[in-house]
DNA sequence: TTCAATTGTAAGATGTGTCTAACATGGAGG
DNA sequence: CCTCCATGTTAGACACATCTTACAATTGAA
């Protein structure tokens, strides 16, 4: 087909930059777009030619570059998103500014208006619900279930023994049963291998099998098999569940 | 410089598909590769290729493709990303099925392991919290305030006259008076348009002017100036800021 | 066994996004 | 007036991801 698509990410990037050099100062030169993209400026030329044909930008070339009024739509729309994203990861994920960053940029090119919305809403209503009073993100951010330092003590939170009832350590379970992950009682490196194998909380498992002195335990994932050091099977906290009625 | 870099979307994409393939069936063909991924069979021999140069897959020309150990573990993380996306649309953001699954597998890509880390703990926080026992996302999904149908009755959630104390709909500040964005009162277009417009909760602006009549009133937010339609500026609900001391 | 349909590969083209290296332009200083 | 330097532009190269179209291999019916 021919060009009916919406912008290139690439294209949105340059345009998010124009709009913030912009808003800066009063333009945008192809030098300082280039720093600020991390690119060098051969690269940037043709792309404002390219935002110039399609009537966002006004490009005088050797010159300066402004953004037109449709231009300054989408790139507030791109950046709407780009904000929302960022907000997301830094005040209800709680991570780094830095990283928060980068990973809205990226994503901020596929995020539906539908979704968009709905984050937005998400936010609306922790911050006006009346029976959450502005404590439930901070006893997420402070739950010891959730975070890894202070492995014990937050006060304000009192999972221990609440919603632990039926959870076993995965290394409980004999051979050939099958249980549900229901969360991951582990931090760091531990964590992100149980999580890359997609041992998610809900995920569903079979113990295969343990090798003799139960370190390596095999367990299967839908069709898949993986193995498991004991440590690992240890961390991983499941709910039981009724043999498998194969 | 060199290729250090990973995996491309694509061939993580192929990847995945590749994976699931041999889930169902015991192999995958490019045939049924290429369906999947809604490309064409031309297109999927060089990428095969490409993996299996990487190791990832083992590429029997004109039989099968199968994945390398390698491959697989590849695979499930890219698939453990989907995956965790998937679920906070769907289930969190209650967002429809399709949409949800698109959108994961554009931003798996670019989804860091610490923040699949903390999306993974926000689920096992609201899932384990004795203190928003099931109820929290129950009361977000009815909440009134976040969703568009049902615009008013919906039992479990007292919004009205809580958190509503210091907010005014943005056409009842002066033109000159400053405002922070509380939420929007609006679904459907006019939302979508002020959201796209940077008229996020949280964001800052100032009335400029209003027109003869009132109806459109010009905002500004940072540098830049949004006209708003009447109707719009009733939708907006911000709390007014003392006057700024520029 | 023979041959047509199915399946896959190769080669060439297009578009995007980047780089580098060579070249152009326009002051500011001499 | 001339020359240098910062800034920009072009052109050529590469990588990726896709498409088409032409050709090859396999398979399963007739
Ligand atoms: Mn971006
Ligand atoms: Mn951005
Ligand atoms: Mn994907
Ligand atoms: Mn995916």
């Amino acid at each position: 087909m021919g060009p009916v698509e919406v912008l290139t990410p690439a294209l949105e990037d340059y345009l998010e930059t124009v709009f913030l050099l912009v808003e800066r100062h009063k333009f945008a030169r192809v030098r300082d777009i280039a720093v600020e993209r991390g690119v060098k400026p051969g690269s940037v030329s043709p792309a404002m030619k390219r935002l110039a044909d399609l009537g966002l930008v006004k490009y005088v070339q050797r010159e300066y570059v402004d953004l037109t009024e449709t231009g300054r739509v989408a790139a507030r729309r791109v950046l709407a998103r780009h904000t929302v994203l960022f907000r997301f990861f830094r005040d209800l994920l709680k991570l780094p500014e830095e990283l928060s960053e980068s990973e809205a940029c990226a994503m901020e090119h596929s995020l539906s208006s539908a979704t968009m919305d709905r984050m937005v809403s998400l936010f609306e209503f922790l911050d006006a619900c009346p029976q959450s009073p502005d404590s439930l993100l901070a006893r997420f951010h402070q739950c010891p279930i959730a975070n890894a330092d202070c492995e014990d003590c937050k006060p304000g939170c009192e999972h221990e023994g609440a919603g632990v009832e039926a959870t076993n350590p995965l290394s409980e379970l004999a051979a050939g049963e099958r249980g549900i992950v229901v969360r991951i009682g582990s931090h760091g490196a531990i964590r992100q291998r149980l999580l890359n194998m997609g041992m998610l909380p809900g995920t569903e498992l079979t113990v295969e099998r343990y090798a003799p002195g139960g370190d390596p335990v095999w367990i299967r994932l839908g069709t898949s098999q993986v193995a498991l050091r004991r440590h690992e099977a240890d961390a991983l906290h499941v709910k039981a569940l009724a043999p498998e009625i194969a």
